[in-house]
DNA sequence: TGTGATTTGTTCGTATGTATA
DNA sequence: TTATACATACGAACAAATCAC
């Protein structure tokens, strides 16, 4: 491929960094590059395609936000050949589970932070508080050395003031929940949207600032329908596939 | 807020645009910018922190691509007011449901293009198809003027081979079934992921080039058990959530 | 072990094109 | 027509991380 002059491009509608990326995303799919293979220098894609360092840099950019390839300063660029995880949202699964296999024995939680503070107007609502406090929860699950997810999670501080230190204990919401009393517990609703990570979701998450972030929200009941946890967690989506349990026919 | 020195930074572990970026989010989130209100140009947004346009850009461009804003060559930029759909995904549901509401009898379907072709490995597997042909059909379907949806189906073009046509004449998925004599089928399964759209994508969900789509990979069958069809949608991240139906408790 | 070369990351400067007001 | 504002692209420089010798 040749990149066109700027006048034949700007009938065609397509600039040069975007041809570019096409290119190369053609390469990776048809497994011309292949995992692991080791992107052309930004140099000498450049000298390739004779357009500036920069353009070559935007077009390199855009394939590294899809999660296709990954630089490393100093060292180069690399296509990712990251296993995808399904992760399972149904009525009592809780579980990651990997398509590879035994991963999800390895599947971890780990509590980062939390507070009691005063419910926001959406959390209030959702757990059905009139006025109140909140115990905020903010955790992350990995799979192996993998970070799957970072979660925000609500419980009603008059009803589970110290969960937060269960969980830190335990490791697992389940586990948690039955240390007080909650032997078992419903997924009422599941709302799932994707944005872009903030600074922080990239950090917790290993990703790339500006990657994609799969968002689920939910609320969890008690068998009787109270609201229970209300949380929204967040799926780097370059890894993470959100399996959904299928409803059962009557 | 001010931008740190590049010596305060690089032991932050933030760059300026990064910065730049979050700040501008909050405000958004905030609700100091509102929909319709016009963000600053590059070039005043450059001078009020200090850097160069090319860093404003950069901190800017990242805020489009989340949809958050959007630009207006030689207009400006302006904070996108999208209303939210939320498209449930449920046993039976196959309506798009407004969260405003009554955009859903807007909604319509359209036939793309379609071909009755050798079935892929993948799609073989999904349908249960030993070996044999199917037909596939691209179709959109929009909520007012607004495009929703991009989706690709496949069924055995044994058992209805030429479901293209009904489907093109009833703009309906349920209706072109039924005539076909089938009555009802059901959502056996759905895996939800992310990425970034491609180029056609874009064009046809009327969202920037590297915009995010919701993936949705799902497996529709008749009341026993048949595979019957399998479909991938993708949906304008934006504009779009996706309501899990959620399983009936026993 | 260390030193220089390589490679990506960030920033600034400049220029031109294109769409809009 | 003119001015404004975003879009794309080139050139230069330096920083930071890694690699090869």
């Amino acid at each position: 491929m040749t990149i066109p002059d700027p006048a034949t491009r700007s009938s065609s509608g397509y600039s040069a960094w975007r041809l570019i990326t096409e290119e190369l995303r053609g390469e990776i799919s048809d497994s011309r590059l292949r995992p692991g293979d080791r992107l052309p220098t930004e140099r000498s894609i450049a000298e390739r395609y004779g357009v500036n360092r920069h353009t070559a840099r935007q077009a390199i950019a855009a394939l590294a936000e899809d999660g296709l390839i990954e630089s490393r300063r100093g060292s180069g660029t690399f296509i990712t050949g990251e296993s995808v995880l399904v992760h399972r949202i149904g009525l009592r699964t809780r579980m990651v589970r990997s398509l590879g296999d035994e991963e999800s024995a390895r599947s971890s939680g780990r509590v980062l932070d939390s507070a009691i503070e005063a419910a926001p107007e959406e959390v209030a609502r959702r757990l059905g508080l009139t006025d109140g406090e909140v115990v905020r929860i903010e955790s992350t699950r990995s799979a192996g050395d993998q970070p799957i997810s970072v979660g925000t999670h609500w419980f009603a501080a008059d009803r589970l003031p110290d969960i937060a230190d269960s969980l830190r204990r335990t490791g697992s919401i389940t586990a948690a929940l039955r240390a007080h009393g909650i032997d078992d517990y419903l997924r009422a609703s599941t709302v799932v949207g994707a944005r872009h990570a903030t600074a922080t979701e990239a950090e917790l998450l290993a990703i790339r600032p500006g990657a994609i972030v799969l968002v689920a929200e939910a609320l969890d009941t008690l068998p009787d329908g109270t609201p229970l946890q209300y949380l929204v967690t967040r799926f780097a989506a370059q890894r993470v596939r959100l399996d959904i349990e299928p409803p059962h026919a009557d």
